[in-house]
DNA sequence: AGGTCTGTCTACCAATTGGTAAGGGCAAGG
DNA sequence: CCTTGCCCTTACCAATTGGTAGACAGACCT
């Protein structure tokens, strides 16, 4: 039987999917109901169900487009680069993505947050990026370009930096930060010069 | 199943609100149900209801808690110190924490990410001690002592990276760091020379 | 002894949740 | 035309949730 190949077939998947995205990434996991979530969609909660299985199996499956596209990104800004215009490249990208879908952002951390089998499966995804990663910067290291460190807890920081800088809202405007886009930008820069100090031999 | 409970000075309240701290904290708001709750304490949920009217009060009474006294060991860590050395024992404060009750600064993450009232609540109990931070950082620029930079920008990414590293055990597990206490001593060691590297002129 | 206050409990409840069962519309294709 | 498979729906449900109402036991006070 040949597959329903028309064009104009269901998208509804997809609309799910990038629905779920934001959802699960804004609210958490334990807060986003089916109910809720097929209400904004304009469609029932048994779709969801049709196409997912189980809310379990929509996050997982929103886990792996989100933590897969989130990389793909990330080595295409790395990609032919090299030094430190390769780690400003890399931050620059997954800095606009937090400002244009801070919900893929969430994601990530939100999954963290739940740990267990979810981790495990966003952990795998991410491996062969932050594997790119730990090369690029030993690398980086060994030519002297780089101060020598520990590339393992240079990444940590780099990512709970970048991540917190990006996510962390309210903390930013506890210190009388608002969220627009000229700060983003402004920070941005800021963070870019924290992570040259630091790295940069 | 019968149980009575003969207490002479409650200290129950006491009781419920570490419980809670340690399970908002970890598992987050929604994921927490008062019967749970109440069943790990060995008591019914009516008796977290009459102590604390409702699971949002509870929740509330739990940041106030936490945040304070997160607020003032920091304070407390930084008193009479001056330039380099009263940050290193802010951030060695800050990470003993980290290491001992991880469902602390968890609740701070988790409340950011909640938004609304509660984390204006937090945020009100923070602003102080950031104010103090951000005297001090003025200051040291002003003498020299630190890169001239946005104190705001700086405190900003310090959070980030010392929550971060401190908590996303999922990303440092797919760095290949596992979450024991001689490797957070590592991370710690690592984390003060990155940041003193961004900060020390 | 009797009254009041405090702390905990039992009994319930309305609402919401994720999930199952089954049916209907509709295009494709024999 | 009629079957088949896809997509989405209505109907329902058992479990769980936060919360109310009220009883009961002990401590303290008079």
């Amino acid at each position: 039987m040949p597959r329903m190949g028309v064009v104009a077939g269901s998208d509804t998947r997809e609309r799910i999917l990038a629905e779920a995205l934001e959802a699960f990434g804004t609210n958490g996991f334990e807060a986003t109901s089916l109910d809720d979530l097929a209400e904004q969609l304009g469609v029932r909660k048994q779709t969801i169900l049709y196409h997912f299985g189980s809310k379990s199996d929509l996050f997982m499956a929103t886990i792996d487009a989100a933590v897969g596209e989130l990389g793909e990104a990330m080595v295409e800004a790395g990609r032919g680069r090299t030094g430190w215009s390769a780690v400003e490249s890399v931050v620059n990208t997954v800095f606009r993505i937090a400002v244009r879908e801070p919900a893929r952002l969430g994601l990530l951390r939100e999954t963290t947050r739940l740990g267990g089998e979810w981790a495990n499966r966003m952990r795998e995804s991410l491996t062969p990026v932050i594997e790119k990663a730990r090369l690029f910067l030993t690398l980086e290291m060994r030519r002297g370009n780089m101060r020598q460190t520990d590339p393992n807890l240079v990444l940590v920081s780099a990512y709970s930096t970048v991540m917190g800088v990006a996510t962390e809202v309210e903390v930013l405007r506890a210190v009388g930060i608002e969220p627009t886009l000229r700060e983003a930008v402004k920070r941005r820069r800021e963070l870019l010069r924290f992570l040259e100090a630091a790295l940069v031999a």
